[in-house]
This record gives C-alpha cells, sequence and structure tokens, in this order.
DNA sequence: AGCACGCCGACT
DNA sequence: GTCGGCGTGCTC
C-alpha cells in the first residue's frame, strides 16, 4: 500500500511513499508522519489518503519516480478530520493557493516537525595529522565545547560570512559528521501523580493493605494511603469496578494533605502499593470555578434574539447590525448558551485587537473550563494543547480565537460568531493563504449544517448587500445599552482654519478648546490619527483638492522618483501637475501626520499632562498593548492617541472628548473601499465618546465638510451611507456586485516585470478581455531585491470560478514559456481588503 | 520552500 | 588555473 502525503510547502499536490510494513495496520488518513525529502530534508506530512499504488495492468501508469518509504508514523488517532481536510481543500481552490500552504496556516507549529542538520565532531584520531586553517581551527573549538550543533548556531558563533563551505571541507577530511535531526519542539508539560499499583484492588484487598498498616511504626503510611483513597475515590471505584471514577491524585497535594514527608510515599512505592507516574497536564490551567447565571437580556436585546432565532429557522447566516454598546455580547452569550445546551460547538471570533482580557473573563465566567481561548500571541505549546484538547473526548464546546481558530479540528460545529465582521483583519495578507475568516467560517459552518451570526455596528458593505439580497437574514438593534446617549459631533472645516491661520499644528481651536475643559474636569481624551496613510498623497494647501482618478474615484498616489500620479486601480497615470486644477493655486504638497508627531505637539501644547500612544509601534508585545490599556483605565494617562487601535470595542468611563484629526486622511486612502473604512473607523472612534448620564463630545476636523460621507457619519445614517457607496460599486464594478481577483508577478529585475506585466496583461485580456485592470506599480512596489507589479481581474457575478482558474493557470504557464520569464514569481490575492 | 547542480567572473 | 557568485530545476 501507498500513502499520500500532504507537505507543508507552496507546492502543488501530495507525495506518495510507500507504507513500511509495520504502519500498514496503524496508518489512518489524517495522521501525521515523517518523510523523507529531497536529497537530506526530513518533513512532517499528512496523510491524505491511503492506496493501492498504481493501476498494476497498466504499464503506462506506473510512477516515473523512485517511491520512499515513510520514516515514522507520529500520531496513533488522526489529529486532522474530514471536515478540516475539506476546508483546506477549499480554501487552497478558493484563495488560489497549494494545499501545503493551508497547512502551514493550520497547523501550529509544535506540530509540524522539521529537520536540521546538526554537526558532530568525530574521534580525535581520525583526523589528528589534517592541516586545518584558522577558520576551519575556530569551528573545531566551538564544537569541542559543545558535542554538537546546528549549522545556524554555528554560524552564529563565528565571525565567517559563510559557514558551510568550511564545513564541507572539514566533512571531507572526516573532522566532523553531520546528521538530520527531527526536533520534537512540543515537550507536554506533566506534574507526577499518584495512583495505585493496579486500579483492580478489590475493596477487601485495600481494607487488607489498611489493616496492616495500621500499627504505630506505619501510622504516616496508612494516614496517607487514607488520603489518597479519600481524594481519588478509589473505595468507591473498586466497589464499583469502575476506573472512570478515580479521580487524578497530584503528589504535591497528596503531600500536602498529609502532612508527611515524601519518605512516607517513597516506603508506600516500594511496597507496592502506591506509584507515581507523570501526568501531562495542560498548560493552561481552566478555571474550574463555577459558572455564572447568564445576566438576563434587556427588552431591546430579547428582541434582537428572538429575532435572530427566528432568522435561523430559515436562513443559515444573519447579519446583526447593532450600534455600538448595545451590549451584542450578551446575546452572544445567550446563543451560545442555548447551543451548547443541544451539545453543540460554536466558534466565537474575533478581530485580533478586540481579543482582550476583558471579553475572555466574561466569557470565562459564564462558561468556565468549556471554553478555549486561541490567541496568536499564546505560546505555541498552548495551541497544540489546544488542538490536541479539540481532538479529545472532551473537546472545549466553546471556543473564542482570532481568525486562525477556524483551524482547529471541530467535531460538531452548530454555531459561528463573527463579531466586528466588518474588521479586516479578518483577511490574511501575507503569507498565502491570503483567506477571509469570515468568508471561510461560512463554508466550516455548512459542512456541519451550522448557522452563522455576523455582528456588527458598521456592518461591511458585503456584508449588508447579501442581508439586503436576502441571502443573509437580518437584524438591527438600535437602542444602546443602558440607553446611553450617542455623542455629538462637531465637524471642524481645517482646511478654512489653515487659510485663516488660525491652526495650531494638527490642532484646530474647538478642539484645544474641549481638550482643555475636559482636562479641567479630570476627564480623558482621545485623538485619532490614522497614520496608516503611508502613500503620500498630494494635496493643493489652498483649496483642499486632491487628485483622484477618473476611473476608478479613488485618490491618486504620487511616486516619488518617476514624479508621477498613479491610480493603484486601473494603472492610469499622469504627470504631477504644476498648479492646483482646482484653484490655479501652485501650493501642492504631500500630506502626512503621524501619531509620534501629534503626541510631540500634545506634549507642547499641554506641558505636564501625561500622554500615551496606542499604535503598531508601542504594542508589539501583547502585554504592552494591555498595560497602555490599563494604565488609561486607571486614569495614569489623561490623553491617548492612537491608529484604529483606539476604535476597537474598549469602553473607558472617564472619556468625553475624542477628536479625529484629519478625517481626510483616512478617506483619502487609495484604494475603492476608502469610504467604507473611513465610515466605519470613524463610527467606532466616535462610540469611544460619553458614559452613563453624560453625552460625549466628538470633535472631527476635514477639509471636506461638505462631503456626504461627513454628513452620514454625523447623523450616522448607516442606510445613506450604504446606499451611496453601492451606487457607486455597481458603476465602477466592484465588489459586492463583481468579485476581484489581484494578480502579482515578482522579478528581481525592473525591465523583466515590467514585460511580463505587459506581457500577462495582454494574455489575460484575450481570455478576459475589459475585466483585467493594470498592470499597475503597487504602494509596496519592492520587496527586498524583487520588484512587483499587479493587474486585477473583475469577475462577474455568476462567472464559473473554476474555470476562471484554469484559465489563469494556462495564462501563467503560457507565459513562463517564455525562458526570460521563468524565475518569475506570481500570487493571487483572491477577494482583497 | 530548500537544496544541489552547474555555469561564468575575481582571485592565488 | 580555482573559488564562489547565484540562476535553474527538482523534490514522492
Amino acid at each position: 500500500m501507498f500513502a499520500d502525503v500532504l507537505l507543508p510547502l507552496p507546492l502543488v499536490g501530495a507525495f506518495t511513499y510507500g507504507i513500511p510494513a509495520e504502519m500498514t495496520s496503524s496508518l489512518k488518513v489524517g495522521m501525521r508522519v515523517l518523510v523523507p525529502f529531497g536529497k537530506k530534508k526530513v518533513y512532517t506530512g499528512i496523510v491524505t489518503d491511503i492506496r493501492e499504488p498504481f493501476d498494476k495492468n497498466d504499464t503506462t501508469r506506473q510512477p516515473d519516480f523512485v517511491v520512499k518509504e515513510l520514516l515514522e508514523q507520529l500520531d496513533t488517532s488522526p489529529i486532522l478530520l474530514p471536515e478540516q481536510y475539506r476546508l483546506w481543500q477549499w480554501i487552497a481552490a478558493y484563495y488560489l493557493c497549494s494545499e501545503g500552504e493551508v497547512m502551514k496556516a493550520a497547523l501550529p507549529s509544535g506540530l509540524k516537525l522539521e529537520s536540521e542538520s546538526l554537526v558532530t565532531l568525530q574521534e580525535e584520531e581520525a583526523w589528528e595529522d589534517a592541516e586545518l586553517t584558522p577558520g576551519e581551527q575556530n569551528i573545531v573549538e566551538i564544537l569541542r565545547t559543545c558535542k554538537s550543533l546546528s549549522i545556524a548556531k554555528i554560524q552564529a558563533s563565528t565571525t565567517l560570512k559563510s559557514v558551510v563551505p568550511v564545513l564541507k571541507h572539514l566533512l571531507e577530511l572526516g573532522v566532523v559528521m553531520m546528521q538530520e535531526e527531527v526536533r520534537r519542539k512540543f515537550v507536554p508539560k506533566t506534574e507526577m501523580h499518584v495512583r495505585l499499583t493496579s486500579p483492580h484492588f478489590t475493596v477487601a484487598a485495600i481494607e487488607e493493605i489498611l489493616r496492616q498498616l495500621n500499627t504505630k511504626r506505619t501510622q504516616n503510611q496508612y494516614h496517607l494511603l487514607e488520603t489518597y483513597l479519600l481524594l481519588s475515590s478509589a473505595t468507591a471505584a473498586a466497589r464499583l469496578e469502575n476506573e472512570h471514577l478515580l479521580q487524578e491524585v497530584s503528589k504535591k497535594t497528596l503531600l500536602e494533605k498529609t502532612e508527611v514527608s515524601d519518605a512516607v510515599l517513597k516506603r508506600l512505592t516500594q511496597k507496592g502499593i502506591l506509584e507515581i507516574y507523570p501526568y501531562e497536564i495542560a498548560r493552561r490551567r481552566q478555571e474550574d470555578a463555577a459558572c455564572l447565571p447568564l445576566h438576563s437580556l434587556n427588552e431591546a436585546q430579547q428582541t434582537a434574539y428572538d429575532s435572530i432565532k427566528q432568522v435561523f429557522t430559515q436562513k443559515d447566516i444573519c447579519l446583526l447590525h447593532g450600534v455600538t454598546s448595545s451590549g451584542k455580547t450578551e446575546i452572544y452569550i445567550h446563543l451560545i448558551d442555548e447551543m451548547m445546551k443541544q451539545g453543540k460547538q460554536v466558534l466565537y471570533l474575533l478581530p485580533e485587537i478586540a481579543l482582550t482580557t476583558q471579553i475572555t473573563e466574561r466569557l470565562t465566567k459564564v462558561f468556565g473550563n468549556k471554553l478555549g481561548v486561541y490567541h496568536s500571541k499564546f505560546p505555541d505549546a498552548e495551541r497544540v494543547e489546544m488542538w490536541q484538547k479539540m481532538l479529545s473526548d472532551s473537546p472545549y464546546r466553546v471556543v473564542l480565537g482570532v481568525r486562525s481558530s477556524i483551524f482547529l479540528p471541530y467535531k460538531d460545529l452548530g454555531l459561528i460568531i463573527v463579531d466586528e465582521e466588518h474588521e479586516a483583519t479578518y483577511k490574511q495578507q501575507e503569507p498565502a493563504p491570503r483567506y477571509k475568516a469570515g468568508d471561510v467560517a461560512l463554508i466550516l459552518a455548512s459542512y456541519f449544517k451550522g448557522k452563522v451570526l455576523l455582528g456588527s455596528a458598521t456592518p461591511s458593505i458585503d456584508s449588508y448587500y447579501h442581508a439586503m439580497q436576502g441571502n443573509f437574514g437580518l437584524v438591527e438593534l438600535t437602542q444602546r445599552y443602558q440607553n446611553i446617549e450617542l455623542p455629538s459631533i462637531e465637524v471642524v472645516d481645517i482646511g478654512d482654519l489653515q487659510h485663516r491661520r488660525m491652526m495650531r499644528g494638527a490642532f484646530s481651536p474647538t478642539l484645544l478648546d474641549e481638550m482643555q475643559q475636559a482636562l479641567e474636569r479630570k476627564e480623558q481624551v482621545i485623538l485619532f490619527q490614522n497614520r496608516r496613510g503611508f502613500a503620500p498623497v498630494v494635496e493643493c494647501h489652498t483649496c483642499g483638492w486632491v487628485p483622484r482618478c477618473k476611473q476608478c474615484d479613488v485618490s491618486l498616489t504620487y511616486h516619488k522618483e518617476r514624479n508621477v500620479l498613479v491610480c493603484h486601480y486601473c494603472g492610469y497615470t499622469e504627470v504631477l501637475p504644476q498648479k492646483c486644477p482646482a484653484c490655479e493655486e501652485t501650493d501642492l504638497r504631500h500630506k502626512g501626520y503621524g501619531t509620534e508627531k501629534i503626541e510631540e505637539e500634545v506634549q507642547t501644547l499641554f506641558p505636564g499632562v501625561a500622554t500615551a500612544r496606542l499604535d503598531l509601534d508601542t504594542t508589539k508585545s501583547r502585554t504592552a498593548y494591555e498595560r497602555i490599556l490599563a494604565d488609561f483605565t486607571a486614569r495614569k494617562t489623561s490623553i491617548l492617541i492612537g491608529t484604529q487601535m483606539v476604535t476597537k470595542g474598549l469602553d473607558f468611563d472617564h472619556v468625553h472628548v475624542v477628536g479625529i484629526l484629519n478625517a481626510d486622511t483616512i478617506m483619502n486612502y487609495p484604494d475603492f473601499r476608502s469610504y467604507e473604512r473611513a465610515y466605519q473607523m470613524m463610527v467606532q472612534v466616535a462610540g469611544r465618546a460619553g458614559r452613563k448620564g453624560e453625552q460625549g463630545k466628538v470633535i472631527l476636523q476635514t477639509k471636506m465638510p461638505d462631503n456626504p460621507l461627513i454628513d452620514q457619519i454625523v447623523t450616522g445614517d448607516y442606510k445613506a451611507f450604504y446606499r451611496a457607496q453601492v451606487q457607486e460599486r455597481e458603476l465602477f464594478h466592484y465588489p459586492p456586485y463583481y468579485r476581484l481577483v489581484y494578480i502579482y508577478i515578482k522579478h528581481k529585475d525592473v525591465r523583466t516585470v515590467d514585460l511580463a506585466a505587459q506581457r500577462l496583461a495582454q494574455l489575460l485580456r484575450q481570455a478576459f478581455g475589459e475585466r483585467v485592470l493594470g498592470p499597475d506599480i503597487p504602494a509596496v512596489s519592492r520587496i527586498q531585491t524583487l520588484f512587483i507589479r499587479k493587474m486585477i481581474l473583475k469577475i462577474e457575478p455568476g462567472a464559473s470560478r473554476p474555470k476562471i482558474k484554469e484559465w489563469l493557470r494556462y495564462t501563467m504557464s503560457l507565459l513562463m514559456q517564455d525562458k526570460q520569464f521563468t524565475s518569475l514569481v506570481c500570487y493571487y490575492d483572491v477577494d482583497p481588503q
């Protein structure tokens, strides 16, 4: 028999290996195996099929390669369930990547063993007369201190440029030996536990032992055994002949309870009554705390809850549109509880940054040890344990997790909640698979005939569109929890103020005034500055005009090297005009203000006031993020300056003023989704202002006060915003009407990429005609030494996906036939964010 | 992805 | 004349 093995590599298809005799009966599909690959590598693969070699009667179908044998079977039961593998296949097909890449993303690295070359010194006698160069001597010295070292470690401890050729020579001389070794990264944490040498001791036998121990000399032993029996309920188990009644007893607790030295326990083990054994424990201990009862829902929440359940009788997917602070989480908790009563599992997805201790604690209180939390910042060993727990007989019933938790081995998923459904972080950008967790969730749920609930205060245009089309059910929750008023939003025209020279840096007098007042009242302030406006935008300093693409209606991006304006969608290019076409002034400037600069200005404007910055730079670690928030909550800091991070579902009690420093940088992001993102961000950040019994204040600074989007934000009119957006999307053929695939090509030579891009665009147009846009230079036009070009494929509704995939593959192969393009790298981004 | 093989320029 | 650069192709 032969096994098809999937490897965590960006290669299409599985590899076939022979199954050694000792594995034939035990090896199953879904188990991990160790396989030799290439000349020296050893990888962890997953068995996807066990089958007859090839058609014996058909000589044309014999393998044209030498089949190697599996090295080792790593599991005794499958770690990949059929539904999970089916999902991998779907992702690979839909997002145009290899199944191996999906495997790489799905499995925690502790489950993916990889070999490493270890260098060991040979016996000295074998090479004493070899003449060594100083560099070689150096390596020998290093190896004398440690028996064996990886190549990487040797490289790190020398000053040599490349250690590999030196090692190669040493190998030839017989000085060193090299071998491939597989590290077992994951070592389960254990604790010493105590048990009877045989669980089948009869009650009578136990009583007999106790009687013998009941002497003055052995009273400590008697006491210890008695305590053990009590803790483990061993006598009860023996009486009922039921091993499952046995409770685990740790050595530590037993000795603590008994208050005797471990010599006593040792004596009992020597007598062959008790034994000590290592017991695997989960690193993250779940509180066994009694689960608290659910909070009852208020009227609005109850209505929403009932509506969702009503929707689920007819539809599998429901969108919950609930304003900020409307208490969506409690509704989720009630739905989860309901599902659990039906014996089904629930996955609760949250975007990375929103998965805070606040929400974890709330859910732990209700679901106790039935809840598992899966976060990418957890140590890998914990993620491996989580995986194994999900495979066990008692898997977590509720998983609270980030994007990648869709890959866990669920057995019966009844409901997936995608909270903050509109969040861009649900989409994986780099590396492949570039999947969108929300969309994958819909597929995953369908395998279990489960339901999906999408929740957001600012739903994505795509989801709302599906709700409008009737594909999803829609439930709206318009009332804020505890009737907290929505903040009042004041729009400040900073273009006009700049004209009149009334701005102080990035601050309008209105904002400064509100900040001053808030600080005097000992309240806190949040300042929002989206630093993501990385791509330089050109703007007329006089009238605020920003160049936009006539075709795509996105702002054009300035490329310094060529002094041109480029549309990142269709590739439209124009020379930077000398004067503003709107007002004829010549003061065209590049715009860019980061959080760092804002903080600096705040410190000069408000000397002595404690500030904190919350952005990607200041929150490299999970603890840093939580510390900054904790300090702000404890009011150690008064002004919090941040990027979109401050918009994520956090409620502070003392924030009265929120300042949006420049709405335009958000709105002018060169992307068809810029207005959607701007609306979401600003509505979310505005929601941070205000508290019980008091209306918050938001100062929104912009140069486009008349832009309809501003009005939609001020009035919170989601429907108006939605109507305007879909109209535009339909007109310009963007999602949700058309689906997009970005095609990227990379090469180290600029001329070659440009030529290849031209050629590819031409070939694509032969197949797809007007659906192809580009080629175009992406915002990040170069990664390390590789130049990148981008093309867009717009796919109309109803087009056959497999057919398009086929065509793409064919077109690529056609291009690759040209010798000069052989080292061209191509990758796809399906449904880009 | 990694790794080996193989073909052309800067050194002994 | 050799060492070493990285371009090309393969991995069951």
